[in-house]
DNA sequence: GTATTAATGGGAGACGCAGC
DNA sequence: GCTGCGTCTCCCATTAATAC
């Protein structure tokens, strides 16, 4: 069966469950929540549930963690973390029900029904999550929301303490930090749980469009670590204990201590982010003036020059797809020109944000077909097209 | 109407790491 | 060295939205 019917078979079942037990179970309206269904317990909570098929495999049932897509970069993967409080795991092959809190659950998870060959602490006894014995769930199993309070004031005493300036954002966790030299750089603060020798934050890059770095707190150690938005993935892993093998790229959390790194190295008012550092450069070579902007708060990345004053540029990566270089922004509110980089051929393009409604295509191969609507990508080369 | 994308989902294999 | 878990990275299918 192919995979989407089998998650709706799945889906369906789980209700079915639910309902013959009496629990009291709502969908969500359209297909756009990231939780399949809404159960009420005798307390009358209402918890987000996501049902996911679990595979029968190696005398485990595993289920993954987070949700993929893909897009121009490749596939993305995204933890659901607040968007739900459970997994429902339903395994047709033993026709069981596992509930399994979502704090709980990594990027995949594995409970073990049959015996292992060997003990290990790292299993997950799937007899602990069986849904009957855990209806209704401690709700105080939740994931508490990150940053957390003291993790906000622990942050902002340890910039306090080495002379840097924090200030707020329109956004919450996201802050204008003055370096001792002047320097403004953006942070989001986060919060950093240890596990198995390792620190671990994950969802780092849903903030990189409006961060240059991320502050993150380990409670337990009263530490705070500081890294570079885009030296990560979606997730961080820091080492706190001395590993017997040590990877090429095995970081230890000792090197991103706060204390240690602090002033960050970079060249004033740059972007970390690669686009934006390509879209500067291209602009310097063709004379214009242009300054990055360092306020998480507005929607562009760049003023550069035009004959009438400035325009406001927002720096986006454009995903290629058939010979098309595709440019969607959520939102063009604030912007007058896009700059789409094309980092296989490195590549800048500039595009009026008037141009278009939601999305243009830009055709950087030769067509199968002619036709007028065609965008040449050649045309919007920012070596030919600025000013917009 | 056609082409193309993002978003949802599951399946599978490779690999690193840790424990035994 | 073996085993098991977790992570990562592919793959594929479907649906809805959107551009042209």
């Amino acid at each position: 069966m192919e995979s989407h019917r089998k998650g709706e078979l799945t889906e369906a079942v789980v209700v079915a469950e639910l309902k013959r037990r009496g629990i009291p179970v709502s969908r969500p309206f359209g297909d756009n929540e990231r939780y399949d269904v809404v159960a009420e317990t005798p307390g009358g909570a209402l918890l987000k549930l996501q049902v996911k098929t679990g595979r029968f495999e190696r005398g485990t049932v595993v289920f993954d963690g987070v949700s993929t897509h893909t897009n121009s970069q490749g596939n993305v993967y995204k933890p659901y973390e607040d968007d739900v409080d459970y997994f429902l795991v339903y395994s047709d092959d033993l026709e069981t029900l596992y509930i399994v809190p979502e704090s709980r659950v990594g990027s995949s998870m594995a409970l073990r029904v049959e015996a292992p060959k060997q003990t290990d602490p790292k299993i997950n006894d799937a007899s602990a999550y069986l849904f009957d014995e855990n209806w209704p769930p401690d709700t105080d199993e939740r994931v508490q929301p990150v940053p957390g309070n003291g993790a906000v004031q622990a942050v902002t005493e340890a910039f306090d303490a080495l002379g840097a300036s924090v200030y707020r954002t329109e956004s919450d966790d996201v802050y204008i930090v003055e370096t001792g030299e002047g320097r403004l750089i953006r942070v989001r603060l986060g919060r950093v749980s240890e596990q198995g020798g390792r620190l671990r934050a994950g969802d780092l890059q849903s903030g990189l469009r409006t961060t240059d770095y991320y502050a993150l707190y380990d409670p337990s150690r009263e530490q705070t670590y500081l890294v570079a938005a885009d030296e990560f993935g979606a997730s961080l892993s820091l080492r706190t204990d001395e590993p017997e093998q040590i990877q090429h790229d095995t970081r230890f959390a000792e090197d991103y201590r706060l204390e240690a790194v602090w002033p960050p190295d970079g060249v004033p008012n740059a972007s970390p982010r690669p686009a934006v550092g390509a879209a500067v450069a291209r602009f310097e070579s063709l004379g214009v003036p242009v300054g990055v902007v360092h306020d998480g708060s507005v929607p562009y990345d760049l003023l550069a020059a035009a004959e009438d004053g400035f325009r406001r540029v927002a720096v986006v990566p454009g995903w290629c797809s058939r010979g098309c270089l595709r440019l969607k922004p959520e939102s063009k509110a604030g912007v007058d020109a896009y700059v789409v980089y094309h980092r296989d051929s490195d590549t800048c393009y500039a595009v009026d944000a008037d141009r278009f409604a939601r999305s243009i295509s830009l055709r950087v191969e030769p067509p199968a077909k002619p036709d007028p609507r065609i965008n040449e990508a050649s045309e919007f080369e920012l070596e030919r097209n600025w000013p917009v």
